[in-house]
DNA sequence: GATGAATGAGTGTTCATTCAT
DNA sequence: GATGAATGAACACTCATTCAT
């Protein structure tokens, strides 16, 4: 069940979407294509099943780190957040590229706006918990940061998956959303 | 030609990447089969030239802006680069959502790179060349920074797509941009 | 056991003959599968036992219609016979159409044509002992009444299962084989 | 094309229902799947396709044979009827016992019912324009005839294939029939 | 004796690709 | 050069049957 799981990603990782079939992951888990499909009904709901477990681990780790950061500055939760989510790509850094891969093959637009939400909502709530925070619109800047966020990452994947780029990814992240809220503070000022 | 090109878009757009098959490829660009297989070898080869195509303009529109905004201050380079590459995504709106798609599909990797790194060059460039312009490591920002543009589009993407929210997205990745980069530059003024 | 049996017919009433697989059975049964192959060796002997039941229970209405008119004029012997076959059809309404379709699926040429032999042979005394009968060929007759019956009643099938119309249904049938014996009767006549 | 048609009733005829799928089909009549499948949408088309077609040439010839048979006699009626059907069937030998197989594999409800009409509705019109015809109800005497007519030569089948059975199967089918509309026209006698 | 998870051969169907016309 | 009928390997999925518990 959890080999079948474990086999799904293997077997993306490493032949590829286009050989990504029932049989070849059955055969990798060790298994029978019958008893894959005795947990499965069918093909797709087994790779909604691998994304949804893995997006939600993403959206878990954010919500985490932004209800552990209320009352922090914002410059603290923009570098919380970053290394969380950092952390947490590179913990499945095999998983990751290969999930990309799926989640146009079926409708997984649902899934992923949901977790696009709940991350969404989580930062928003720390943003307007912050102890120097005060926004125009939260709720805009939280979008922006959860799209840059869950774009970016992926777009520099390649780089950050090995450890040092990885360290330095973070580093460069941080201080655009550092900068960025800090600017949106500014700008509040600004107006007054 | 061209119509098979216009043929495989609207193939994909229409009936998803399941049902993007070279029959329904041909038949809507009014050829048969055979015809479609005289200009192309095979179906990667067809949905590679297809990517490659829209690649190649957005690189395109990136270098054509920076080569224009050489001498501006990083400010008007951030504006500008953002504007640029989300009208040229905007003009494209249909075909953009369904070429992620292909992406994954076939070995795109090489040229997705090709292309990130025509535009993270030109981007390094115009930072060198920019009248305020002063960085540590300009090829590290400049990653970032196309990083960025490259990921969070599409992150924002379904918002993206109508004019409004693209105004909105814009002005909110500029702001992250133009912060980003005055950063940087205070970093250095901080550092001597 | 019997509650398999009865599963058998429920689902291939419910669910057709192409849905009407071992697991389906036993569940119905509200047995596992297990314990079906622990009474049937396999799939073909369980539909061939339901068939035989259903088959024997045909070919013993004729019978004993046939032993018990012994005696009786042609007439009465037809019309008691097409009475008791009619009844024994309309009160197996539901498992009569799933067993038709289950008779080809598996060789029960052998099983039929036992069935249809007994009730031959019991028509053929029945004829042979008739108080007022007389034939040129009685075997090729109870053939001919036997084939008559056991095909048109299927054939009649949708109508015959409403209570009126097997009614009438009777009464025809009445008469054709009432008819048809006494040509039959008569022929000799003429012959003399 | 034919050929597909032919294959099908061999490979039914020789390896029964449940050897009977789409490549032992296409391969019998020397042709691959795909080529099976751009002549027929699926294979229960395909079955559909082949049932119609004999069902048709069945329909056909009673139609035929009332029209030709208009102002005759019943007797004259009743003989060429059954002769008629009769021919036809052996003609077809092979054919018809593989495909009562086939009918209940799916719904050929709707079509076997047509069938049936069509030949019920021109009995009924040879009937009532009989030279020396007179019923009380036409329609049921058809529909009687006609149900005894689809149903019994099947269950002849094996018997009436043979030329020498065939021959007596008319014989007895058609003293059943005249004494079986005698009986109904001396029935209107009586009444009066 | 009962269970039901596991098996894997077998099925219907699709689709990239070829090649005779 | 254009065509599209033919191909057949490949796939998702089913289900009769087994056997360890």
């Amino acid at each position: 069940m959890d080999a079948i799981f474990e086999a799904t990603i293997q077997v993306l990782s490493s032949d590829g979407l286009l050989r990504l079939n029932t049989t070849r992951i059955a055969r990798r888990a060790g298994v029978s294509v019958g008893t894959l499909y005795q947990y499965f009904p069918n093909k797709q709901a087994l790779l909604f099943a691998v994304m949804d477990q893995h997006l939600a681990m993403l959206a878990d780790t954010i919500e985490k780190t932004c209800d552990g950061n209320l009352g922090a500055t914002v410059e603290t939760l923009a570098a919380a957040v970053v290394k969380a989510y950092l952390q947490a790509k590179m913990a499945q850094a095999e998983i990751s590229p290969a999930l990309y891969r799926i989640a146009s093959e079926l409708d997984a637009r649902e899934l992923i706006d949901s977790t696009v939400r709940r991350s969404t909502r989580a930062i928003e709530t720390a943003l307007s918990g912050a102890s120097d925070g005060r926004f125009v619109d939260t709720n805009l800047i939280a979008q922006t940061l959860t799209a840059a966020l869950y774009g970016t990452v992926p777009a520099f994947c390649h780089k950050v998956l090995s450890p040092a780029d990885g360290t330095e990814a973070e580093r460069q992240l941080t201080i655009m959303f550092r900068s960025y809220l800090v600017a949106q503070q500014r700008g509040i000022a600004e107006i007054r």
